[in-house]
DNA sequence: ATACACCTTTACGCAACGTCAAGGTAAAGA
DNA sequence: TCTTTACCTTGACGTTGCGTAAAGGTGTAT
C-alpha cells in the first residue's frame, strides 16, 4: 500500500506540514517521488513513522530520534536513560517553581502584615525565601513533594518567627561590619563574616541567589543613595564597606 | 545614579542584549538616550528591571509581565493563581513522561521476554502501557509521586499477568468480531464492543490514546497485508469489517 | 469544462534571547 | 596626542517543531 502525505498524516495523526518537515531535516524520507512531484510513503516508512512518534510520545527531540533510528551504534537504552535525567531536572526545577509561586501567593495574601514592617518596603518585590533550597531539594527526592508542601505549609505560618530571624540576622551584620570598619579592612574577618551574614540575610527575599546578583546590590548600596543613606545611618562609609567586603565575599573582585 | 546597559546589566545579572530585547518589547526601556545614542537608565528603571526579574524567576512569560507592572488593573495575583495552575498542568505531563520512559525502559531491559511472543513483533515499538492513566492521575494528586511510583514498580513486576490479560482482551475482541462478522453490520452491538475491546487492548501498548489514532490503526489493518493476514485468517473479511466498526466507534465516519 | 480536493515550494511567525558583524564612541595609558 | 581597549549602536540570523498563509500545479468527479 502507498500513501500521499495527507493518507500518511491521517493514519497517524499528524498533520501534512509535520511529514513535510520531517522530509526536510531528513528524519523520514518518502519511499519515492512520483512523476507530479508527490512524495510517496510505503510500508516501511510507515513503520519508521510509528518509531518516530513513539519517541516523540516519550518528549525526544527530533534529532536525538532520528540518531536513534538511523545510526545502528547509537544506544536507544542510554538516551532514553539520558532523557530520563532530563525529566527528573526539568521536575525538579517546576516543584521549585510551584513553591516559588505558592510562596508568592501566600505573602501577597499576607501582605498588609509585612506592609506594616516598613524596612521590607525596598524589597517588598522580592518576598520569597529561599530557605527550602538548603534543604528542600535532597527532602523532595527521598520523601516526595508531599513532605515538602507540608514543610512549606509550616514555614509560611512560621513567618512572623521568621520575621524576627531576619531582624536577628540584619542585626548581627550591622555588629559586624562596625567591627569590621574598625579594622578598615574589607577583607577582615570581621566584614567577611558581615558578608556571609548578608547573604543569609538576602537569601530570605531572593528566589534565587547568585554571587553576581549579591556583587550587584551591593553596588548598588554605594549608588542608590536611599540605600547608601539607610547603611550610612551609624557610621558615614558603611555601605561602602559593606560593598567592598561583598565584591571580596563574591570573589567580584 | 545612571546606568548604560552594561553597568546596569552586571548589576542585575543579566546581559546586555537581555536588556536591548526588553527596550525592543517595550517592557523595560531607558530613562534617556544620551548624545552618542547610548541608553541611559535611573534608578526608576533598576526598580522596574528588579520586578521583572522577579516574575521571570517565577517563570511567567515577560508579556504577563508586561501586563502586570504596567496596567494599574491588572490582577498580578490572580496572574500568578492563572501561572501555578499552569505549572501544575506541566508538571502533571512530566510525570505522565517520566512514567512511560520508565516503561519503556523496563520494558527494552526485559525485551527478550517479549521478543517470544512473536504476536507482539509488529508493536515492538510501543511497548508501553498506559494502564496508570485511568487512576493515576487523581492517586498522584492526593498521595503524591511517590504511591504512583510504587505502584508502577508493581505493574512492572505484573507485566506477566498482563500478558495474560492482553491476550484475553485479544481473544474476546475476535469473538465478538465473528459475531459482528454474522451479522454483517459494523454498528451492531458485538461489533462496537469489539471496538471497544480493541480500544481496550491498543491501551496497553499506546502511550497516548486517541480516536484519530485508533481510527487510523483500523486503516492500516486493511492497507498493509501483514495485519490483513493476520486478522483475516480465520474468516476472510474481518480486517475490513474492524476497520468499519471502528470508524464508527471513533466516529471517523 | 469546471469545481474541488489534493499536491508542491517558499517563507513568515512563535519565545527569549545568544551570537556574530560592521561601524561609532569614550576613557585610559604611552 | 595618538592608540589601544572597552564599550556602545543597529541589523540580522539561529534556536525547536511545526502552524499558517500564499501562489501555483495536479487528479478526479460531475
Amino acid at each position: 500500500m502507498e500513501y500521499t502525505v495527507k493518507k500518511l498524516a491521517k493514519l497517524a495523526g499528524v498533520s501534512s506540514r509535520t511529514l513535510r518537515y520531517y522530509d526536510e531535516i531528513g528524519i523520514l524520507k518518502p519511499a519515492r517521488i512520483n512523476s507530479s512531484r508527490y512524495r510517496i510513503y510505503g510500508r516501511k516508512e510507515v513503520d519508521q513513522l510509528q518509531q518516530i512518534l513513539f519517541y516523540r510520545e516519550l518528549g525526544l527531540e527530533l534529532e536525538k530520534i532520528k540518531k536513534i533510528i538511523t545510526s545502528s551504534s547509537f544506544d536507544p537504552a542510554q538516551a532514553l536513560l539520558d532523557h530520563r535525567r532530563k525529566l527528573l531536572a526539568k521536575r525538579a526545577q517546576l516543584d521549585q517553581l510551584i513553591d516559588s509561586v505558592d510562596k508568592t501567593i501566600a505573602a501577597s495574601e499576607g501582605r498588609i502584615t509585612m506592609q506594616d514592617k516598613e524596612k521590607f518596603d525596598a524589597f517588598k518585590q522580592r518576598l520569597v525565601d529561599e530557605n527550602e533550597k538548603k534543604y528542600g531539594k535532597e527532602v523532595r527526592e527521598k520523601y516526595g513533594n508531599n513532605t515538602v508542601e507540608k514543610s512549606n505549609q509550616q514555614v509560611l505560618k512560621m513567618s512572623e518567627a521568621e520575621y524576627e530571624e531576619v531582624q536577628r540576622l540584619e542585626k548581627e551584620m550591622k555588629d559586624e561590619l562596625s567591627k569590621g570598619l574598625k579594622t578598615g579592612n574589607p577583607a577582615s574577618e570581621a566584614a567577611q563574616k558581615a558578608a556571609a551574614l548578608h547573604r543569609q540575610w538576602l537569601s530570605f527575599f531572593w528566589v534565587k541567589y547568585t554571587l553576581e546578583a549579591h556583587a550587584g546590590i551591593a553596588q548598588m548600596y554605594v549608588d542608590d543613595e536611599r540605600f547608601t543613606a539607610y547603611y550610612d545611618d551609624e557610621e558615614p562609609g558603611t555601605a561602602k564597606f559593606l560593598r567592598d567586603a561583598v565584591q571580596i565575599y563574591t570573589g567580584a573582585k
